[in-house]
RNA sequence: GGGAGAGUUCCCGAGUGGCCAAAGGGAACAGACUGUAAAUCUGUCGUCAGUGACUUCGGUGGUUCGAAUCCACCCUCUCCCA
């Protein structure tokens, strides 16, 4: 069976994968699918940083404002959506470029990690959170060890959330954690995929972009559109986007608009240092340093170099 | 000019004679990550060597077996009265 070829670009929050990835489009006839756990809900563009319509060059762009910011959404979804975007693409005679800065989701997507029906459980959530109130997360640990010993011993006793969502799993679908990581990844990726990493040499290079980008979003008024959420009650994952939370703090209030744009930045310099923590792991990174590029036909090029090279477009 | 107080490791901040290279927090760096993932969790964090040594707590000198901690003078800052 034939794999079905994918251009993926990742890196790190304001590394330039937007504007890298539609030049990459445009050359090779494809369409993008965002691979991203922000970009994917309505509305927060600014946050966000999606590509308006002018910067899209009318290239097609997938799961991007697609989902309601009330909707609890999960990988698994994310995964499922994703796929069937592809295939609905590739019908079409296009090729595909994802673009994110998600790993978990870059990763759910490429290698066809298969989830098992055992989604949230807030009866049980909420039972194993009060234990561990109780009687400590130390409990729970111990619980869990009984149960599935090698997901036990890979997880920190302060590390609750995955303590319990590995007893979810086992009391919600009868297997074990472990059980579900090595099912998850029992069918091949039908994917031939090529993956381009955008990264600096000198981090600081990286920092000064997203200080920059952060005075920008406020320019052109992250603030009101922040404030167009603040009245959701619905507290769903979209909520914990970075710039949301950060200029709430200013519009309530218990925040200084100087101390708000701060953390900001700081807050989004730390999300990038974990998205390259991320890819850094991923062997097939083929790694492109911005800030040893002169320019960005140049880097354009190189990137078209290792699509090229990889041969997973034919012709 | 008079009075009160403060200066601690990158930052905030505890420590008021030995158990102090100095609590705690933050940042930074590194790592983890399978249904919250822009989230969450972990490790390192004066220097060098690796169970020890060396240099640090505004400066200089002193007391003491021993000081970030006590004394003297000096410098800087904040506040109050003029």
């Amino acid at each position: 069976m034939k794999k079905t070829p994918v251009i993926a670009v990742v890196g790190p929050t304001a590394s330039g994968k937007t504007a890298l990835s539609i030049e990459i489009a445009k050359l090779y006839n494809a369409e993008i699918v965002s691979c991203d756990s922000m970009q994917i809900y309505k509305g927060m563009d600014i946050a966000t940083a999606k590509p308006d319509k002018l910067e899209m060059q009318g290239i097609a762009h997938h799961l991007m404002s697609e989902v309601d910011r009330t909707c609890d959404f999960s990988v698994s979804m994310y995964k499922e959506l994703a796929q069937n975007r592809i295939s609905e693409i590739i019908s079409r005679k296009k090729n595909v470029v994802i673009v994110g800065g998600t790993g978990l989701y870059v990763q759910s997507l490429l290698y066809n990690i298969e989830y098992i029906e055992a989604p949230k459980n807030e009866e049980i959530r909420k039972q194993l959170e009060n234990k561990a109130q109780e009687l400590g997360t130390h409990t729970l640990l111990d619980e869990l060890m009984a149960i599935d010993e090698q997901t036990a011993n890979k997880l920190h006793t302060n590390d609750k959330s995955r303590i319990i969502r590995a007893l979810e799993i086992y009391y919600t679908s009868g297997k074990t954690m472990s059980e579900q990581v090595e099912s998850s990844r029992k069918n091949p990726s039908p994917y031939n995929f090529c993956i381009i990493g955008l990264d600096f040499k000198d981090r600081q290079k990286l920092y000064d972009r997203i200080n920059k980008r952060v005075d920008i979003m406020i320019e052109n008024g992250l603030i009101e559109e922040t404030k167009q959420y603040m009245t959701e009650e619905h507290k769903a994952t979209a909520h914990q986007a970075i710039g949301c939370k950060e200029m709430s703090e200013f519009l309530n209030g218990s925040a200084t608009l100087k101390e708000a744009t701060e953390k900001l930045k700081m807050e989004t310099r730390r999300y990038a240092k974990r998205q390259l923590t991320w890819f850094r792991k991923e062997p097939k990174v083929n790694w492109l340093y911005v800030d040893e590029t002169d320019c960005f036909s140049n880097l354009l090029k190189k990137a078209c170099e290792i699509i090229n090279k990889s041969e997973i477009l034919e012709g």
